[in-house]
Order: structure tokens, then C-alpha cells, then sequence
DNA sequence: CGACGCCTTGATCAACTTCAAATTTTGTGG
DNA sequence: CCACAAAATTTGAAGTTGATCAAGGCGTCG
């Protein structure tokens, strides 16, 4: 708990926006001392983006850095004939770009509406290096990305589509209730991405996202509604099943 | 090149067996000072191990983390079932473990012969704290492993089977001969893997790989010998069908 | 209403797995 | 160095899973 140390700062040293935003709580801005968020806040500007539309622009080429603040962004990697994986999915807080180095090639994506917080590039990179801290809870975040590119490859290597379909969910469920979920039964969710993306994810087709999902709402796992709406009746066999479909 | 500041430095105040270590030139090491290195060896152990024993024990629960001086060591995933994947691969001079925070259950296991110069981890941590130069090449390396990571899962949920055999073989060639053979033809390996891991690294079974890799020696673009031996003949064909069969 | 996007369902097909066995390679002891 | 056993690899035949091709349903928006 190092809430303690903010506790002592009167709230109304931070910038009005900071204020109740989740990245400075749990992303890269909670290293900033309230002076640094002051005079990041300056030079940020705050974006609304279509499901959809590419986010590459806004972080790559125009020299901006962003923290997600709500929706989800979807990586995607390509193949010449079109083949498309999609290899990293992003939550508010994340923060989206990679100071000092590249990216490798992977196209950013609104999968929802999603709302960012954008910062030049030079001001953040002098921040990371006056900020040890900073750098420290950006490596953090890259190692839960490389940690989940790991379990995913177990999904994709050797999982069955039901059981990709089972692991998916878990995913998602625990992005989206990180905590109380585990217990809770009927928990009524929205999913953020739609079947060709859940394909694209799974390294599936459509049709076999389709017919997996339908598998699950006939075992009364799930029960499917309209637009995008899924309700998880039965976490528990939905966890057993991400890990083996024989039970 | 900043090997101009190293030139100033009398190699005789760096321990003799850090001398010619790569761990010092391209790895996490190359961040310390001479007094910090001879500080360092003075609790350092240099261990060998037989290809198939399992690290773990080594850098996690003795309280030691280490660099690979030789060999290629292996991070697998475990299905309950049994059923395994690969999610990693690490050459030397990789660090191995992660200071400050767990791995995600993952097992290390030598797939070749390795030798591995291994520090506590209390130690580490101390000089990772006082060297942030130490803390970013980590943070490198760690990025190197996501960008890994992604393609592999572009690998394994989107190419047929001749294609991720393909892609196995031009990583492996990227690694074992980082700069020159992208032109060299007639390039002579010995593959770090056999078969069964090749299988679980590319989510396969050992039988494919098998059959993948005769059909590859049939198109003429590769010779099998004994022992893991293994002629490419033509690298820019394999390349091409790393990334689609159809050409 | 009609068109479009998205999703579902069905029938067929191909790629890869599974099962089985033969063959080659490797390691070990005489 | 050779012989032999164990391990690894290759090959073949049959079976399954998920892909492909094709059609139809549902919901939304002009």
C-alpha cells in the first residue's frame, strides 16, 4: 500500500482531470509528483476514437505517447496475403507506444470507442529519464503483456476451439471485473470485440467462433444476447473448460 | 559504438572471465563499472548443465538469477493434461529471471548443453537499484521477448504447417548467425532443438514437423544430416515461405 | 422497405492428428 | 571398434478437427 504517501498531497495540487483518472493510480502517471502532473497536464491533449479507426497515427508518426482511458485497443499483426493475428489486447490504464525503442510492426486499433490521453513524445521520454519510477512501471506493464503473450501462446498452440473460445472469456471477464468475478455467477458482460476480431484473436475462423459459442450456450455455460451481450452463467466450468475440455 | 568509453578502461580491472563474456558487451553486465563487476564476481558461480535439466531451481528458489554464457535454454507451458507449448527461447547472452517481480509459471529447461555464470538474487537487486542503465537493458531484453512473442503467435494461430517449419528455421539461423546470413547460402547449422520441442514450439506434433521438414528437403531448399545437422540451401525461398507457402 | 453488416447454421473438404510400425541414430559396455 | 539396447526420427494409413463454401436470419439505418 503506498497510498499512504499520496494521502499527504491535498488533491487539489493535482490537475482537475488527474484527479479521479485511473492511469494516475495505476499506470505511469501515479510515478509523477503532483509539480510533474502540472506541467505534463499542459501539453496533453484528450481524444474520443471510433471503434475501428487506427490509433498508429496518433502515437507513432505525430510524436505522441497515450495511456488508454477507457474502451479497448486491439494489436494486429499481418501476413502478405492477409492473414491477420491479432497479438496484444489493451485495457485503460495501459499505456500505448514505446519510448526509446520501436514497435515491432504491429498495427493499434480501436476495437471499442476509446477515449486517450495523449502526450508529445520528448515530454515524456525527459520525464522517463528524470523518473526512474516511470520506467519502472512501464517495464511492469511490459512484462504482464509478455506474460500474457505467453499463456496466449499455450491458447493458440495447443488449445481446442472450445477451449480457446473458454480461455477468451476468462480473459476478458477478469479485464473486466478484475477482482469480485472469480465467485460471481451470472455475471452479465459485454464483449469488446466482435466474432472476426474473437477469430482474429484465437487464431479461428468466424464460423468456428460462431458454432463454439453456440457449444457453450447449449452446455448452459453462457447465455448469448443481442449485440455483443454474453452472460456467464457458470464461471467455474467456463475456467475448467479453458484449461481442458474433457471433464 | 560505445565501446570508446570501454577503451579507456585497462581490462585489468575487470575480473579476467568477464573479459571476453558477451553477457559484458551486449548483456545486462555491460551496465556495471569494473569496481562493480569485480564486486559482483566475487559471489558469482559458473555452473554446466546437461541438455533436458530443468533450471528453475537454479535462478527461482535458490535465490539465484543468471546469464547463459552457452547454450539455448527453453521456456515451456504446461496444459494439465499434459499437453505443452514452448513460449520462449533464450540464447546467451540472455539474462535468465526476473528481479522484483514472478515469473508466470513457466519452466526453464536446457535444450542444449548450457553453461549459465549465475548471482544472488539479493545482489542483483542491489545493483539493479543503484544502476539504472542496469534496469533498462533488462527492460530490453524484456521487449525483445514481447516482440518474439508476437510474431510467434502471428506463427502459431495464422501459418500452415510448412510455414511455421519455415519460420522455426529462419529464427533459428537469425539467432545463430545474426549478421551475415541473410546472403549466405549453403549455410550449415546444428539445430538447438530436436524434434519434439520443435513440435511444441510450434504447436505441431513431432510427426508433422517430421514430414514438413522432408517436404522442405524434397523442394530442395534444405539438406538433413545426422545429429541435428541441417544444410539450408536456399535462405531466400525459406524466407518466402516463412511468410506464405504460395510462391 | 431494402440494403448492409454481422452472425448463425449446414454440408463438404483439407490439413493435421492419431495410431501403428519400420528405420535410423545415439549411447553404453565389452 | 563393434554389438546391442534405447531413443529419436521417419513413414504410412485412417480418423478428426476446424476451414471453406454456401445460404439464410436478424437488426439497424438510410
Amino acid at each position: 500500500m503506498n497510498s499512504d504517501k499520496r494521502e499527504n498531497i491535498h488533491n487539489s495540487d493535482i490537475p482537475l482531470i488527474c484527479q479521479s483518472c485511473e492511469a494516475r493510480h495505476k499506470g505511469v502517471c501515479g510515478a509523477l509528483s503532483p509539480v510533474q502532473l502540472t506541467e505534463l497536464n499542459k501539453v496533453t491533449t484528450r481524444t474520443a476514437h471510433e471503434h475501428s479507426s487506427e490509433l498508429n497515427v496518433i502515437h507513432e508518426d505525430q510524436g505522441h505517447y497515450s495511456n488508454i482511458l477507457s474502451g479497448v485497443v486491439k494489436l494486429t499483426k499481418l501476413l502478405p496475403d492477409g492473414r491477420q493475428q491479432i497479438v496484444g489486447l489493451q485495457f485503460a490504464p495501459d499505456f500505448l507506444g514505446r519510448p526509446f525503442s520501436n514497435q515491432n510492426n504491429v498495427i493499434a486499433e480501436a476495437a471499442t470507442n476509446v477515449r486517450l490521453c495523449s502526450f508529445p513524445k520528448n515530454v515524456i521520454e525527459k520525464f522517463i529519464k528524470g523518473t526512474p519510477d516511470m520506467e519502472r512501471r512501464l517495464h511492469k506493464q511490459h512484462l504482464n503483456e509478455l506474460d500474457e503473450a505467453r499463456d496466449w501462446m499455450l491458447t493458440l498452440g495447443r488449445k481446442t476451439a472450445i477451449e480457446k473460445l473458454a480461455s477468451f472469456l476468462v480473459l476478458i471477464v477478469s479485464h473486466i471485473d478484475p477482482e469480485g468475478s472469480a465467485q460471481n455467477e451470472n455475471l452479465a458482460i459485454e464483449l469488446p470485440l466482435k466474432r472476426g476480431d474473437i477469430a482474429d484473436y484465437l487464431g479461428l475462423t468466424i464460423e468456428t467462433v460462431s458454432r463454439q459459442l453456440t457449444n457453450l450456450r447449449k452446455k448452459g455455460i453462457v447465455e448469448i444476447g443481442a449485440k455483443r451481450a454474453i452472460k456467464i452463467v457458470n464461471f467455474d466450468r467456463l475456467k475448467t473448460i479453458a484449461q481442458s475440455e474433457n471433464v
